[in-house]
DNA sequence: TGTGCATCTGAAATCGATTACATATACTCG
DNA sequence: CGAGTATATGTAATCGATTTCAGATGCACA
């Protein structure tokens, strides 16, 4: 008592369906890809064939024939890191419906050089694995991605990151406006003093935050110091760690605005060991809100960045030049939007 | 000025090789596949011409002539949650090195039906565009996986969750023990008045944790209360919403255990809300250290199960399946050792 | 009626590798 | 020395689809 009808030992190719439906594979071809072609009477039975053969294309044969792989390349950073799996989850959204599968490698591989990572890369290119790549990753040196091939440059967007000066197109949220959007927060609150923890070094969000932070304390009169912008690494240890340096200074922040919400999380905690309480002794305030941000103690005021749509949009983006016949517009960005949500680790200043 | 080398305009194939190095196509393939039936100077004479061509193997070439697809899926409950990162990056681990790509999808579609699910995955096996799957969603319906046919079923491997009283392989934590050793903790402490949070009803997980907390209590001489076992779902919100109905109990639990650290989470932020003080009035265990369970306010006491040891493991078996000619042995399960990590979130019961 | 066009279909080439089979050569051993 | 074996290589079939090209049919119109 297995099942209602018995199923066919091998497998149906074309050939099959084409010998049941008395017409030949080049019908049964046209039948799937451009119906209309035929006449309504082979078309019915065509797939007439097909529902009785259970007939499914092989991809292999036809990525073979049409030469193209079928997949799409998603480059992460890291793989453990959690904050990747929405954008995952926006990229798959976008290419579920599609004939690409998604592919996925960890670019974070400690024992090989750029140049080897890089090779590697390429090579998913030229093993004729991959049609396009989502980088998450841009720290992927320049130096391999020039030895790509112009058209292969053509078939890489980047998610999140992307390589300054490069020609990929690229989707990223509003870095500037985030970061303008945290001190002006904090500066309605009453806030002069204010410190920024980083994330790694050489990294462009790093950057494009930090960045932004100096002409909009200008703008607003805020006084600045040196020791006010910790580096960090978006880790929670490095918010752990920057708890330290906070309180060992002697002209001490009343506000600290972290390049990601880990980091503002292992801040308070680190914070809280020290004594000093959030947001009653110092406010906080993070970046990306993860799920995380809304349950902490003291939930996190931060800036809101849409990670799914960032993948969905870079993998429509991928699609399109995929689609597209020549050699595309190069550089496009495609900026959005983010929003600030205050919640409970920012409050005015004592005194 | 773009390189120093002119490229060749069209990618090298194995006949283009053949004519450099002067022999077959069939002896570059075997130097390739199998270096030692050649001789020394042909070998030779391949491996020059495939640096000189800068040849790649075709993979649809080769997976539609092996009858192989070349990758294996992953099966993904729901990519948003960044519970599944690390077990992704276990299997990546175990896979990186073989010439298997990973492809990923999410089983998390509220529109489909089971059957339709099913279907799907059914589809990329016929399809041939995978040769196995790790499957980390016991949610899977028996229904549709009884339509697979045997040598599809010889195929998958269960890696965290499962199907109960199925016949794949899986790798799983030890989630008895972990709920024996989240007790006896709370014992040792002194606590009598357990309670624990369940994940989403119908789970295997749920299942395996909660049910080993009744016979622990009995040898422990423990009362159990029915409200004392809450319904959950593993979120931050389920444990957020579980303070409500602690706090209203008459007899209230001096310590939960929770089946996910993020329930714990939620959990110690919803009794915060309630002015409940955690470890103080009541203690809190949770399961799975994730990250943050280190850097949460009180830092979380909890279960660790090594996530990326479960996806690496999973990897290896479905790859000796894979590897393996005939139908192997069934119903084989690998189960995972778990440990208890004790930090600020329990602490001996008041008075 | 014949020409031209549109519509539909099939035969066969093609994608790029692997591999069964055949063959050629050298070597071993009775 | 000849039969038998091992070694090395090439020829051509093969995987399963797509697509080019050519042919067949039917219809409209001059």
């Amino acid at each position: 008592m297995t099942g209602t009808a018995d199923r066919p030992r091998k497998i149906a190719r074309i050939k099959d369906v084409a010998l049941v439906a008395g017409v030949s594979t080049a019908t049964v071809s046209r039948a799937l890809s451009n119906p209309t072609l035929l006449s309504e009477e082979s078309r019915k039975a065509v797939f007439e064939a097909i529902r009785a053969t259970g007939y499914r294309t092989n991809h292999a044969a036809r990525n073979l024939r049409q030469q193209r792989a079928g997949a799409v390349l998603v480059l992460v950073p890291n793989l453990s890191n959690t904050f990747f799996s929405q954008i995952l989850a926006g990229i798959n959204l976008a290419l579920e419906a599609t004939d690409y599968s998604i592919l996925i490698a960890d670019s974070a591989r400690p024992d090989a050089s750029h140049s080897l990572e890089n090779k590697r890369i390429a090579n998913y290119f030229s093993d004729s694995r991959i049609d396009g790549m989502v980088a998450l990753d841009g720290g992927l040196s320049t130096d391999g991605l020039e030895q790509f091939s112009p058209d292969i440059a053509d078939k890489i967007v980047f998610a999140c990151e992307w390589i300054p000066g490069e020609v990929f197109p690229s989707v990223r949220s509003d870095n500037v406006k985030g970061a303008q959007l945290a001190i002006r927060h904090l500066h309605a609150l009453g806030h002069r003093r204010i410190a920024h923890i980083t994330g790694p070094r050489g990294n462009v969000l790093t950057r494009a935050r930090r960045d932004s932070i100096a002409p909009e304390r200008q703008r607003l009169d805020l006084p600045a110091r040196e020791g006010w912008i910790i580096h960090g690494d978006f880790s929670m240890r490095a918010g752990h760690r920057a708890a330290a340096d906070i309180c060992a200074m002697k002209e001490r922040p009343t506000a600290v605005f972290c390049a990601s919400d880990e980091t503002a999380l292992g801040l308070i905690s680190g914070l809280h060991h020290h004594g000093i309480r959030v947001p009653e002794d110092i406010s906080v305030v993070g970046f990306d809100d993860i799920e995380l941000a809304e349950h902490y103690l003291p939930a996190l005021t931060t800036i809101r960045q849409d990670r799914k749509a960032l993948g969905r949009r870079a993998a429509e983006l991928l699609l399109d030049r995929l689609r597209a016949q020549g050699p595309s517009a190069q550089g496009q960005v495609d900026t959005l939007d983010v929003e600030l949500v205050v919640r409970g680790s920012t409050a005015a200043p004592k005194s």
